[in-house]
RNA sequence: GGGCGCGUAGCUCAGCGGGAGAGCACUCGGCUUACACCCGAGCGGUCGCAGGUUCGAUCCCUGCCGCGCCCACCA
């Protein structure tokens, strides 16, 4: 037995008061220099990609989830010893950056084009430097240990230089090559977008069939955009229609217009589809722009970039497309040439991502990427395993996605971004200018007006932070990067992209080791989050009103890899009550002098319960330990949950107070408390820092727990026997007190009881760590003592045998519930019993079924004999009701 | 139109071949010297429907119904 020591001194608070405590605490490791990373130390490095923010105005509970699962990460990492860096990012040349402003300018009657470009992009800085220092400074909040200093994401200069770089290599490469081709445009915001960049949902439009032509050269098309026939400049039918053939290679008249245009055969065109011809408008149609080349017919764009009518040479110049698919279709009408309609007509329609506009296809000059040779690389990376994909459903999806990826459209007609590098000379030179070169200057040289897409910038994130094209240290010791974390939502439209560029830039060294996509937070019944719903939830608020280890608990427990989950006020409420189960759990740890520092009694000196709880602990620290390793976020925090609540609290800590009260135990107790308590808060650090380290540094008086090592080791093997017996433990107790409630016993009233048969049931053990001290202390229950006068019996069947119970509950028993509960016990067993005799009747079962399996229902049938046995005698025993 | 996923307790979700689980909600009883942000006990489910495979199916296969997401140039 150990010698005695004084319990420790501590200064716990009785409460814990996050608001107040997570900054401090988040301010003293950054001061002390935890979260900084070392590219000269010779531990192993760990490098992270963070999502760029998106600056719309606040942090939303995608950034924290993000951030709390990337700093869970972190975290650990940092706990097992390896050199953590953080590549944080900002998102520069965002389209939605530009849309606040231009929205911003809007509210005060002006657009972009009142200020001119120079005065704009200082507009979208200013607002970028305000909105995005906010948002940078909200996110330290949730105390992920990213240096968001200006320097550290204002990366302007060197992200310019990176983007020019990879430019004029993929320029010279001739992987960027500019085209006149069919783009989505958006009308309102005046710019090209890329595929991705445009949803396409169903809306209500109309079918209208119009008759070309007249007398036999006339053919009848269907559209659901009648004003494009202003620009048709042929009918299309396929070469095989034997309907169409004598008018293929003649010409008819388009109404209103009154042009003569051909009628061409083309495989594109479906003779089942409608009436099997199809009028072609090569400006205003992918497909039709196809046909148009293959028949080299004329292109005439009959819309400006505002989707207004124009150089139709009609009287419809001047109207918006939507007025003028009316006005055509009337003055189509009044001509008899309506020959049928259909209305509505459900289809789907392109709109702007981001502003919802009906996406315009349109003709015109743009910069795109080959991207052929880059997805693929991308799509290779993955299936050699050099990048996994976590879940692994997901590839699929991925793989998908780059196998038949189209051309990127890469050009934006807008002003905030990184301008294209390329420069126009007066006799139609073009000169893409590399980082360090000087673009040339004269008479009639200008660069292009044009920016780029957001994700071509963003997609060179892993590699122009670590400071890529030069070959710097950090470039060499971080790169790849070992896991980046973000949600599935854009994995095409950022993780891709930063894939292609990667493997491109770093000569097939993928930028990356691990993706694992997170899900989406939804509101409490799954649904999306969003303002006009009025159903969002502000991260900050929760913060503020629960802590950040609050949301971080919540936010860890319901990541389910790919899964959205569903996030509302109770859930959080719910996480912070385990903060406060566990701050209670390790003050009267402390209280009673539990220290890590005692020794662990010696395996003879070890208590049931000590047993068990070791043993559990061992189990936990193993399975968290892996599950983190798989990015089972959820499994880990609730694996984690059930030890600390159920187990740790519930029982180990209701059966300590017994063995602490005893001087033979006593001591053991500490050690075994201190140890468990220890180990536990280390392995919740990575996902509730803040109070972690409050508890933490309490219990050990040691610096802190974000530079302890991560347990590997703890707790002790399982011991078979002694859970047995704990488990026996376990029922006894919870069997009294389920009769205590029937009884109506109220569980401040402590009753005379004589228990009988522990020793026979293997429990005998008359000391603080035995059956009898803990059904004393956990069901409240009395020695029998002078004039002990049993009124109820219990009989309570265990593995080791026989437990039975005599109570004094001073007055007659309640029959009638006695007689329900012993009821619903008998409909318990007499159902397991049933079940058991179905299975072992069963011939076939008993040849085929393993012999663990059929072993395991022959012992259930008999317990639920005896069962049945025990209830059936104690109803026989009762009185008459 | 193609692909993927989901339908399990009132709600949100785990489990995915051999005894139906959690959190919240609900009912009853308790301020038992860590914790009422708590403790104890309990109620609640033909595991979407119909077939099939199997000794055995919530779990595997097929079909159907319902829901969601992603992709898509069919007028």
């Amino acid at each position: 037995m150990t010698e005695t020591l004084p319990p420790r001194t501590v200064d716990l608070p009785a409460q814990w008061n996050p608001g107040e405590v997570e900054g401090v605490l988040y301010e003293r490791w950054v001061e002390r220099g935890y979260f900084e990373a070392d590219n000269t130390s010779d531990r192993p490095p760990f490098c992270i990609v963070i999502p760029p923010p998106n600056v719309t105005g606040s942090l939303h509970l995608g950034h924290a989830m993000d951030h709390t699962l990337i700093d869970i990460l972190t975290r650990r990492r940092r706990m097992q010893g390896y050199d953590a860096l953080w590549l944080p990012g900002m998102d520069h040349a965002g389209i939605a950056t530009q849309n606040v402003v231009e929205r911003r300018l809007a509210a005060e009657g002006r657009s972009r084009h009142d200020l001119g470009r120079e005065a704009f992009v200082e507009e979208v800085w200013a607002w970028k430097a305000e909105s995005g220092g906010a948002i940078l400074g909200q996110m330290r909040r949730l105390g992920d240990g990213v240096d968001w200093t200006r320097e550290r994401f204002t990366l302007d200069e060197g992200l310019s230089r990176a983007v020019q770089t990879i430019f004029k290599r993929l320029y010279d490469d001739d992987l960027i090559y500019r085209a006149e081709r069919i783009i989505n445009w958006c009308p309102r915001c005046r710019t090209a977008l890329s595929d991705i960049e445009v949803d396409h949902h169903d809306d209500e439009g109309e079918l209208v069939s119009i008759r070309y032509g007249d007398g036999e050269d006339s053919v009848v098309v269907a559209t659901t955009r009648v004003e494009t026939m202003l620009g048709d400049t042929a009918v299309a039918v396929h070469p095989d229609d034997e309907r169409y053939a004598h008018l293929v290679g003649r010409e008819i008249e388009l109404p209103i217009v009154g042009r003569k245009i051909p009628v061409v055969a083309d495989e594109h065109v479906d003779p089942a589809f409608g009436t099997g011809a199809v009028k072609v408008t090569p400006a205003h149609d992918p497909n039709d722009f196809e046909i148009g080349r293959r028949h080299d017919l004329p292109m005439p764009s009959i819309m400006d970039e505002a989707a207004v009518i124009s150089g139709s040479g009609t009287r419809f110049d001047g109207m918006d497309r939507f007025a003028a698919r009316e006005a055509v279709r009337e003055e189509l009408r009044a001509q008899g040439r309506i020959v049928a309609e259909k209305r509505p007509y459900v289809h789907a329609v392109g709109h702007c991502s981001r502003c919802d506009t009906v996406v315009e296809p349109r003709l015109s000059l743009q910069w795109f990427v080959r991207v052929e040779p880059l997805a693929k690389a991308a799509g290779d990376a993955v299936r050699d395993g050099r990048v996994t994909i976590h879940p692994k459903e997901l590839e699929k999806r991925f793989f998908d996605w780059v196998d038949n990826m189209h051309d990127w459209t890469i050009s934006r007609q807008l002003w905030w971004g990184h301008r294209i590098p390329v420069w126009y000379g007066p006799d139609g030179e073009v000169v893409c200018v590399g980082p360090d070169e000087e673009p040339p200057t004269g008479e009639g040289w200008r660069q292009d007006e044009d920016v780029l897409d957001t994700w071509f910038s963003s997609g060179l994130w892993p590699i122009s932070t670590l400071g890529w094209p030069d070959k710097t240290k950090d470039l060499e010791r971080y790169y790849p990067t070992s896991v980046l974390v973000t949600g599935y939502d854009i994995l095409f439209f950022w993780v891709v992209r930063m894939m292609m560029f990667g493997l491109y830039a770093m000569d097939g060294a993928p930028p990356f080791e691990h993706v694992f996509l997170h899900g989406l937070i939804r509101d409490q019944h799954g649904k999306k989050m969003s303002k006009s719903r009025g159903n969002t939830i502000d991260p900050l608020d929760l913060i503020d009103r629960y802590g950040a280890d609050a949301l971080r608990f919540t936010i860890a427990r319901g990541s389910n890899p790919g899964a959205d989950m569903a996030l509302s006020e109770e859930w959080v409420a719910g996480s912070r009550n385990f903060g406060t189960k566990l701050w209670n759990a390790t003050r009267l740890a402390l209280s009673n002098g539990a220290s890590p520092d005692l020794p662990l009694p010696a395996e003879a000196d070890r208590t049931d319960a000590d047993r068990w709880i070791l043993g559990r602990l061992a189990e936990v620290v193993q399975q968290t330990d892996a599950l983190l390793e798989d990015f089972q976020f959820a499994k880990a925090t609730e694996g984690l949950y059930h030890f600390t609540w159920d187990e740790l609290c519930d029982w180990y800590l209701e059966l300590a107070k017994v063995q602490l009260r005893d001087e033979r135990t006593a001591d053991g107790t500490r050690a075994v408390l201190g140890h468990v308590l220890d180990v536990l808060l280390r392995l919740l650090h990575p996902i509730i820092p803040f109070i972690t380290e409050a508890l933490w540094t309490a219990l050990t008086g040691r610096e802190s727990v974000v530079v302890a090592p991560w347990p590997t080791d703890a707790g002790a093997p399982a011991d078979p026997a002694a859970n047995g017996r704990l488990a026996d433990v376990q029922k006894l107790v919870t069997e009294v007190r389920r009769f205590r409630t029937e009884q109506g016993l109220p569980d401040s009233r402590r009753v005379a009881a004589k228990v009988e048969g522990l020793a026979g049931a293997g429990l005998g053990d008359p000391g603080p760590g035995g059956a009898a001290a803990a059904l004393r202390a956990l069901a409240r229950l009395d020695d029998p003592g002078e004039g002990f006068a049993p009124t109820a019996t219990l009989d309570v069947l265990l593995s080791g045998g026989r437990v039975h119970v005599e109570i004094d509950t001073s007055g007659a028993i309640d029959v009638a519930a006695e007689r329900a509960r012993l009821g619903r016990d008998l409909a318990a067993a007499r159902k397991e019993l049933e079940q058991a005799d179905k299975k072992l009747a069963n011939p076939k079962f008993l040849e085929k079924a393993p012999a663990d399996v059929v072993e395991n229902v022959r012992t259930r049938r008999e317990a639920a004999v005896a069962e049945i046995e025990r209830v059936t005698a104690r109803l026989a025993a009762l009185p008459e009701a």
